[in-house]
DNA sequence: TTTCAATGCGAGCTTCATTCATATTTTACT
DNA sequence: AGTAAAATATGAATGAAGCTCGCATTGAAA
């Protein structure tokens, strides 16, 4: 059983100490990003990804161990932008804001980021399947995030609690909204009011004063 | 644009047509099941799933075209099995329950198929990831089967309702459901409550009359 | 300057998935 | 039964991709 564990995972791929080495395993990073989302995960070669990096395969290998652990770096970068996009949710401004506000400023928030980050899509999409514990450690920040926001919207949920509706809001909303991103525009607006709904529904069950 | 098609897959794999071979292409269905389940779909190699089932490689090849269409296959056996369970729940017996004892039945009949299937866990963990229209291919059959339902539970539905609606429940409740199969037996019960009261809320808006 | 760690490099090894030419068996039809 | 066509059987060989390894070069600390 994997430990779940509160700290970000220290991440497979050797970082570099010399600056030099770091423009080029940034550039590698970019383009197997650019590369995953043209082709996918399993078509782009590591090949590919260093003759277009421009650096010897054996350099590539210099910093990640496989081609797992580009995924998983790049999995790392993301995760990292999105909670720091979560952290908006988080101050007085935006708790003191009646739920309904709140709810759809979050789902519109999360859909956002979705649909300006294709390579999101792209990286957590072969993430989910391939590599469950990467997933999990990605979930588990974002769920952290969300029990610091309930407590904040209200004080009295106990730790149960708030872990059993942060696993709801992210593994199901969250889905919802990702599923959303991939569906033609006019269909997908309305699975946002949807989201929102079926959000706002069920924090109120918990949250019946707002 | 992947079409929504209305029918089942075609399944990429020949049938066999004489009873010989029937009998080896289900041997090496159910040793490929096993074998994603034991090391997982990546670490299976096809030289391994021929010589359980015991027949040449050649054999294996002759009926399913790669790899991959092992996996699709397994999907199809499945979610053939997820769809026939799915229609006890458009029986009048079960339609004309109140909504919570609906709600309640439909998710632990869910959450059992889960259980009771370790070969589902395996089969769609890669599917979803590697293969998105099988996935896609899937979830289309169940939101037609939970589109039945809702037009049973409110024939004033309109369609594009019941579309939302259903993606909705398959994408949000189903994925909760089965990210929940995966967590502890005391925290999945209380993970199976919150999915109750989260389709519970949330159809009631649209239900209120229940 | 010396010295060692960090980095650069790419031909070649290994491990799969997949093919193909050929042999055998079953089915359909006379 | 006899025979042609279709279906099935077979496994050595091919090719593609991930990854290794020994050696060369550069950076920085002393």
């Amino acid at each position: 059983m994997i430990e779940k564990s509160s700290v970000a995972m220290p991440g497979r791929w050797r970082k570099p100490k010399q600056a030099r080495s770091w423009v080029r395993v940034n550039r590698m990073l970019d383009v197997a990003e650019a590369l995953f989302v043209e082709q996918g995960y399993a078509a782009a070669t590591t090949k590919q990804i260093a003759a277009e990096a421009d650096v010897p395969i054996g350099t590539l290998y210099q910093f990640f161990p496989d081609k797992a652990a580009i995924l998983e770096a790049l999995a790392e970068r993301y995760t990292n932008l999105l909670i720091e996009r979560m952290q908006v949710f988080e101050t007085p401004e935006m708790i003191e804001l009646p739920l309904e506000d709140y709810v759809k400023r979050f789902t519109e928030g999360i859909d956002s980021f979705f649909t300006e980050s294709p390579g999101y899509r792209a990286t957590f999409i072969e993430i989910n399947t391939a590599m469950p514990e990467v997933d999990q450690a990605g979930d588990d920040l974002l769920m952290q995030a969300y029990k610091r926001i309930l407590l904040k919207l209200n004080g009295a949920f106990t730790d149960d609690d708030c872990e059993a509706i942060a696993f709801v809001m992210i593994k199901a909303v969250g889905n919802l909204v990702w599923s959303a991103s991939g569906q033609p525009p006019e269909f997908r607006q309305r699975l946002l009011l949807e989201a929102e709904q079926l959000s706002l529904n069920y924090l109120k069950s918990y949250l019946p004063e707002a």
